[in-house]
DNA sequence: CTGAAAGCGCTTACAG
DNA sequence: CTGAAAGCGCTTACAG
């Protein structure tokens, strides 16, 4: 497999490299005929121009970075996937990383920055806490989604996502409605501006505004992995056998919460009810089938590439985006 | 954010560029002194080299380009991330790419291959078949996971999988051995050489060596998405209300069925024992417990890393390796 | 419409 | 141990 170069197609076509770059590039100042040739000699020789020489000399590389935090979470992946379906049409190249949640995502971006020239930057699913302060001298337009950057002084930041608060809100009022009185939460930490904490704040506010406590052990702080919301549903509801309700921080955490109370002899949900968060195809394939608040990921996915589309190529200022998730009530709260 | 460049650092510490490109590279042959100099500058500044222009002029890249065929799969996920952990301490340098399972990952490594002249490159998941045709002349090592291709012409092509055949034929026995009779197989395109051919081959072996025969409506094709394989499902055993096991050849296909079960009010395994095929985390965590066909996904990546080094490091011939897939027995088989 | 030339930021013989 | 210079394969003013 020989890899041709610019200069190798130029000899073949009897053209000069300015010309065959021309052409590469879709630009109008090439006869027709010329054109043409060019072509057909890059056809013939599978042409494919060097990423590498192109990226070191165009100024306006048109590279975004896409940055999901966890290869594993299938929420976050669904997202990526249709982002990067709805820029498909957009002239930008994309790389996508995957970083592990334990990993820092910022400095992985300035890495990015310099050493790709990227133009714009996409957080998928990133946590906002002190590490922000990283970004803050970042020239190129960034992009968060699922979570706000408003007023964390990114400057060049934009965000897109659901008002995580009111959408936990929501979750209890179900749950309440529904006749729950003990409810408990399985959730991540709860401080801090994260979407995480937001929806800590936003459980706490409901069950205040219906009268009822959010007594320290009735939240769970865990991470929304399988295993370790498996492992403390099991322990939370050992010790708390006449809890009623889970609230799930995320849908993988209220498969891990399902399984535990499955083991424990509980049903779901004559006995518990659990509600996750998010939204993924999967959630309607389980048994039972799981009741969540689905995050809109066509939306998500659609406002994100237009927010980070505006700023890269009209220069727009960074604006923060909420989009309206909504409650789907399935077999898993009765 | 002010990127530098070379330049910068070799003017402030004042040195040549050449030398720092040394420092950078960890080359011996810097004096101490000089050497800590220059990374006093690069820390001050978080100095960070651009990939384009070390890729353009370094003969030697190490850089390895993984492809993923699926980015929703959850199993092939999981055995890229384990891989590219497994890879961690070698000093190559990864680009990871998800490809949609109806694109042409063997196009896209050409274009990797011209496009960032890459010095290896590792498809996890792929499928075989005429395609194979265009890797013929790739002149660098490749490295197939999940998948052989023993026997494909491709020569500078390894592969590291289980034994899909024998695996397939374990698991019919197994469904076999536990009084089913009635077994009918959700698998993908029975023709080619394929590891998904290989199962179905593996399947009718099995069957016909206990004196059953595989008629044709007993192997239901399908693409193993949850989506497919549910409706196939429901399709199927509204048909066939007779049937007592299904076998299905990945873990989300067998998620698929056992929700279509459900929905018939068929339990499982009472009325219908479910085998998938796979291993995945979340498997452990469904309602029944998935049982499968476990690949070993260390072992996979352990080996996958190891012959690929093996090939590019040491310039060793293609190999193939095959390592021993797990029959796991859990809740979902009688 | 076309081409010669400079230069992107590195690495790598080569010379000292 | 250190540096000046060539060159990787492109793009982009600039000139014609």
């Amino acid at each position: 497999m020989k890899i041709y170069t610019i200069r190798d197609i130029a000899q073949m076509a009897g053209v000069s490299v300015t010309t065959v770059s021309r052409v590469l590039n879709d630009r109008p100042d090439v006869s027709k005929a010329t054109q043409e040739k060019v072509r057909q000699v890059m056809e013939a020789c599978h042409f494919v121009g060097n990423a590498n020489a192109r990226g070191l000399k165009q100024a306006e590389s048109d590279l975004v970075a896409v940055i999901i935090r966890g290869r594993r979470n299938p929420f976050l992946n669904e997202l990526a996937e249709t982002m990067l379906q709805c820029a498909r049409d957009s002239r930008a190249a994309f790389i996508v990383e995957h970083i592990d949640e334990r990993a820092d995502e910022f400095r992985q971006a300035r890495k990015l920055i310099s050493e790709r020239r990227i133009t714009g930057i996409v957080f998928v699913g990133s946590r906002i806490d002190a590490r922000c302060e990283a970004l803050k001298d970042v020239g190129i337009p960034m992009l968060f989604t699922t979570v706000s950057t408003e007023g964390t002084g990114m400057a060049r930041a934009s965000s897109v996502c659901i008002d995580d608060r009111r959408m936990a809100r929501e979750g209890i009022n179900a749950l309440l409605d529904r006749g729950h009185e003990r409810i408990v939460v399985f959730g991540g930490a709860r401080e801090g501006d994260d979407s995480l904490a937001l929806r800590a704040q936003g459980v706490k506010e409901a069950l205040e505004a219906r009268g009822y406590a959010l007594e320290g052990d009735r939240y769970v702080e865990t991470r929304l992995t399988l295993a370790d919301s498996h492992a403390a549903a099991l322990d939370y509801f050992r010790r708390h056998p006449e809890a009623d309700a889970a609230f799930c921080m995320s849908d993988t955490a209220a498969m891990g919460v399902i399984r535990a109370l499955h083991d424990l002899g509980r049903r779901v949900p004559e006995d518990v009810s659990v509600l996750g968060i998010d939204g993924v195809d999967m959630d309607e394939y389980l048994t039972p089938r799981l009741s969540t608040i689905a995050q809109p990921v066509q939306e998500l996915a659609r406002q994100s590439v237009e927010v980070l589309r505006d700023m890269i190529e009209r220069g727009a200022p960074a604006r923060h985006v909420t989009v309206n998730a909504e409650l789907i009530l399935r077999e898993s709260v009765r």
